[in-house]
DNA sequence: CTAAAAGTGGAAGACATTTTCAACTTCCGA
DNA sequence: TCGGAAGTTGAAAATGTCTTCCACTTTTAG
């Protein structure tokens, strides 16, 4: 049997493997005291192992703690909790971008929009944190809008060659791309503890229902960038501003 | 063309109509002073218009306020939260059993399965409560249980019979019906404000999917009753017990 | 080595919400 | 009508976070 959705293959891993604050848009800031530099990078690490588990919502007494720091320090070091996403986040937008433009080097452009979605997955599985903050903050950070400008001519780009090829169906837009990627983080939220590869199966059968072969016209059009952008502003409501 | 997912009719409206507390759960608690059961309607009132709008969350405070009483007064009434939501949700049980019952009566098994599904989002729209209770509370609570156990038997009915009819994929289990319940209802939450009808366009996309034309076998089984249970209670993290 | 600058910790204050309770009010039955 | 049980109220205590601040320590430059 052919698979169509490639979701059995396992990709190779994409988790994050070091450099913790090499090179990053706030790289230039002025030097560090060599004590305060080296709680810098413990704050870091505290949170990233935090966030990645627990999502964006952990309190800055929590980082602390784990850091072996006092929370007056975090807060001098990251005054806002957007300074530590940005640090967090920010070459992990590579990932990502990385995922989208692999995969449009697929020869089948549909296989290639799979691969895309379901790498995607296998990324934000691994960092809860990371999800929360691609589908929260999409348009309401400096980095948000970076990220979404970066990858989403990308999505467009993907779903315009699966529909050139005959495969994905044409009443589908890009926005409908992010709209699904979000309904399936919602379970990988649910589900991870319990069965972490629960996704593959719904989003085997989203990817079914997307194709060319059968059904009706979807009602509805794909929202556009307004819409799109709230809604996912609302997806995950994060407690803390 | 045919409208294989009977997107496009609306289904008659079930929203919410009277009948304060004549019979409930509870209905044969002692009886109240006449003015204690005046505030403690007041209060179920306040409460449910609330908690249709804004969701379980709203504080104890709000609602004495709404209902113009002291907070004691609630609290006296509803010492805790599961118990306003069982007065609150007990007879909207029979909303949804009811459309189950209604489904399983249409003659083609496939539509009876989509008008299943269909009508629930209608419902769900109209009262975020209902829908962070039925998705959150799954199993915790006596209603929850009670929810369960009267819905899930039609459903897996529902699933059987599209099957029989070999329109619905035979790989597809009660349970997995109950996880796309609870990816729309994320949408649904998201999206209500700025384009309340968007979830039928993935409905109708997941319909699509779930048809027994295409595709291949999808990965992963249906999720077991433990396994269901434990995805869906922590699906929408109530931030109050 | 020393002094000033930079950095630190964590108690204390600010805040938001939940829960209790003692003084007061209303209702019911005799 | 009246006594007392039931009910109400809202201020205050408890709770759980978030954020600030300053006396103290560490580093660095000279």
């Amino acid at each position: 049997m052919e698979d169509v959705f490639n979701l059995v293959e396992r990709s190779p891993d994409l988790r994050y493997t070091g450099r913790v604050s090499s090179f990053t848009s706030s790289g230039d800031r002025a030097p560090l005291r060599r004590d305060a530099e080296r709680n810098r990078s413990r704050i870091l690490a505290a949170a990233r192992t935090l966030i990645a588990v627990r999502g964006l919502d952990v309190g800055y007494d929590e980082i602390a703690r784990e850091a072996d720091v006092g929370v007056g320090t975090v807060y001098r070091r990251f005054p806002t909790r957007d300074a530590l996403f940005q640090e967090l986040f920010y070459d992990r937008l590579d990932a990502v971008v990385e995922i989208a433009e692999e995969a449009l080097t697929v020869e089948d452009p549909w296989q290639g929009l799979c691969q895309f979605m379901r790498r995607n997955f296998e990324l934000q599985s691994a960092d809860r944190g990371l999800r929360e903050f691609l589908l929260g903050r999409a348009d309401s950070t400096e980095l948000g809008h970076r990220a979404r400008t970066r990858i989403q001519p990308l999505v467009t780009e993907l779903v315009a060659h699966a529909q050139a090829a005959g495969r994905l169906r044409a009443d589908l837009g890009q926005s409908d791309i992010a709209i699904i990627l979000a309904m399936l983080g919602g379970l990988i939220d649910a589900a991870l503890p319990v069965e972490p590869e629960l996704w593959r199966r719904y989003l085997a059968i989203v990817l079914n229902g997307m194709q060319c072969e059968a059904g009706d016209e979807f009602p509805g059009q794909p929202p556009d960038q307004p819409q799109l952008d709230q809604i996912l502003a609302r997806w995950v409501l994060p407690r803390r501003a």
